[in-house]
RNA sequence: GGCUGGAUAGCUCAGUCGGUAGAGCAGAGGACUGAAAAUCCUCGUGUCGGCGGUUCGAUUCCGUCUCCAGCCA
């Protein structure tokens, strides 16, 4: 069977879902998430349990410490390497998580551009974004005239590549077009339903010890992984922390930022890739929607 | 009861030396090629607390009432 792909934005219940059909068609989980990556990161990505890891088998989750750097790239490499073990098996890959970019770069390559270096990327967020924008227009046209040029994490991507390389930008990058679906699955529900989801998802981490498991992990340097720091409710519960903000208005920062990041991702799912939607009940099991998966695999 | 401040967009507030008003946040939509749970873009008509008065014209000035905060009794 071929692999099969499920995105789905936070609490959309995507998880429960694949762990229902790794275990129907001897599947294997492949983790498409970019935050579940990192060791320690455990309750507020919501990670899945030490029963659910003994039950089915899970990829590209607890890959990099919390002091290493991490990328597309590197989950690129790392998931297909996962892939092919898994065939070894004569198992069935099934991706599921929720970060749109890896699953774009899984469907469509990145390109070849190296990757960022801390001290050239220090060197340019602080420089002008006028002037990156106007050394963009000189040695790259074709980027300058298509990215954000409002958006200084593009910019400076560009421009390092065409600084590290020589070459334009433009020309490093992979073609994304959009191709037909195969088992390539998004998991939707109603706005009310998934917010619903969400907040009672933030209140349960909550219960389960995100603010001592946030301390913890401030002593073993969360504040020096960028990427880390950037992770919903780890970055909320650090300022309360440090006595920024009372809990309750903690919580309530994070169902909003939350439900902020969901809508991103529905944004995402629907116009950079192409997926074969699946509406999923306010009521229904993994198991519906696991069959509802299985269903459509039979079509194709 | 008296005095002083407030009352303007869902929220926090700015402003109009009198010509019916605008930011941030929220919300909605969108973008996205090695940081992506990040980053960026677009979208603002609301009895300017109520009622009177002055005025060609009041959200803006005056009076009065209501509510809120603080101070004095």
């Amino acid at each position: 069977m071929d692999a099969i792909y499920i995105a789905g934005a936070t609490a959309s219940g995507k998880s429960a879902i694949a762990l229902e059909l790794a275990e129907r068609i001897d599947g294997e989980i492949i983790s498409v998430d970019s935050m579940q990556v990192y060791r320690g990161l455990d309750i507020g990505t919501a990670k899945p349990n030490a029963e659910e890891r003994a039950r089915i088998r899970h990829h590209l989750i607890d890959v990099v410490d919390l002091t290493e750097n991490f990328d597309v790239a590197r989950f690129l490499s790392a998931a297909r390497e996962a892939e092919t073990e898994i065939r070894r098996r004569n198992r069935v890959p099934i991706y599921c998580g929720g970060t749109g970019l890896y699953f774009k770069a899984l469907s469509s390559g990145i390109g070849h551009a190296p990757p960022s270096t801390v001290a050239l990327r220090e060197q340019l967020e602080a420089t002008p974004l006028e002037m990156l924008v106007n050394e963009l227009e000189e040695k790259d046209p074709e980027t300058f005239s298509t990215v954000d040029r409002a958006n200084s994490r593009r910019v400076i991507r560009a421009i390092e590549v065409i600084r590290t390389t020589g070459r334009p930008y433009s020309e490093q990058r992979a073609r994304w077009e959009r191709k037909p679906a195969g088992n390539w699955f998004g998991l939707e529900r109603l706005r009310d339903d998934l917010h619903a989801r969400i907040h009672a998802r933030v209140d349960q981490m909550f219960a389960a010890g995100l603010a001592n498991e946030t301390a913890e992990l401030l002593k073993r340097g969360l504040e020096q992984n960028r990427t880390a720091m950037q992770a919903i409710g780890y970055r909320q519960v650090v300022a309360h922390l440090r006595g920024e903000r009372d809990l309750p208005a903690t919580l309530e920062l994070i169902k909003q930022k939350t439900r902020q990041f969901a809508k991103r991702q529905g944004t995402w799912f629907r116009n950079q890739l192409q997926l074969d939607w699946i509406q999923v009940g306010q009521g229904s099991s993994a198991k519906e929607g696991a069959d509802e998966i299985l269903r459509r695999v039979g079509e194709h």
